[in-house]
DNA sequence: GGCAATTAAATTGTGAACAATTTAATTGCA
DNA sequence: TGCAATTAAATTGTTCACAATTTAATTGCC
């Protein structure tokens, strides 16, 4: 009779759900957007639309696909985003005059003055991660050298 | 007259996507899961329900709401999760009869199969994350700490 | 110049997330 | 015991993500 392999088979561990990168992922991600939430319900944006202006603050003008390349989403997920900014007065819309395929997105004079308040948001973010900044900003790095290997687009 | 502060703001460093460990989580999120999309195609499931499967096979039997512990997601992200996997024919869904609030999951044969199709994904993943393990390991506790700092529920 | 191939955004349909509410069962305590 | 408070799921409505397709404009090449 051939000897048993140990009851724990080696499979287990490689499918336990805490031991998975995606999930530490996933549902560290989720809680970060429950975080902003509160944070985000007094300027009426969404995380998602935070992060769009958080782009047009940085550069604004660009088109929906150039956002979308700082952002990793498609005209699929932006479009309808950008119609709410727009549907709030936040930013305007507008076909560029020499390639009308492109959609150029511009803030408004609101969704210019919205950075002044959001100016408070990143210390209460860090406050409640209680992280010191060298271990935010590493563990960022990692991050985001992971993205960059799993990334193709 | 006063000198004039330095024209980088202090603000834009703050507010830069790219300084951003939430931006970083979420994209990395969203682009871990583009990679799964493949892998799990030809198990017919998607990702979330994927994560369900990976706690069921772990302990089967859970009510819903100790599934949403263990995936910090609540009844109305797992309700119609679960009546999808049942529709699929992979668990099943029974009112406990002790306490008839309860829904417990169970694994049906088919969902049990599953598993054994299952095991060659986590390596897929690795190898395309190009991680070795010691950082995949170190990189999953530092996410994992942030989370438990982040969570509250 | 004409026309096929390409590109950009929008659209459609599915499946999450989640707040807020509803329904129904159980608990606790006066 | 009776009934208010609590608990567990389910439901409703909004907003993402995204694959697949469509629409429309531009480019490239003969």
């Amino acid at each position: 009779m051939p000897r048993l392999l140990p009851t724990i088979d080696n499979t287990s561990a490689l499918l336990q759900l805490d031991n998975q990168l995606c999930f530490a992922l996933y549902s560290t991600s989720l809680a970060m957007t429950r975080l902003y939430k509160p944070l985000l319900g007094p300027l009426g944006v969404t995380y998602p639309q935070y992060l769009a202006l958080l782009v047009l603050w940085e550069q604004d003008g660009l088109s929906v696909s150039a956002l979308g390349d700082r952002l990793f989403l498609d005209s699929g997920t932006l479009t309808p985003l950008l119609k709410r900014l727009e549907a709030l007065g936040l930013v305007s819309r507008l076909r560029a005059v020499d390639d009308e395929r492109r959609v150029h997105i511009t803030l408004t004079p609101a969704g210019r003055a919205l950075k002044v308040a959001a100016t408070s948001i990143p210390g209460c973010i860090l406050s409640a991660a209680q992280c010191e900044i060298p271990e935010l900003v590493s563990l960022t790095q990692q991050i985001q050298s992971l993205r960059q290997r799993l990334a193709r687009r």
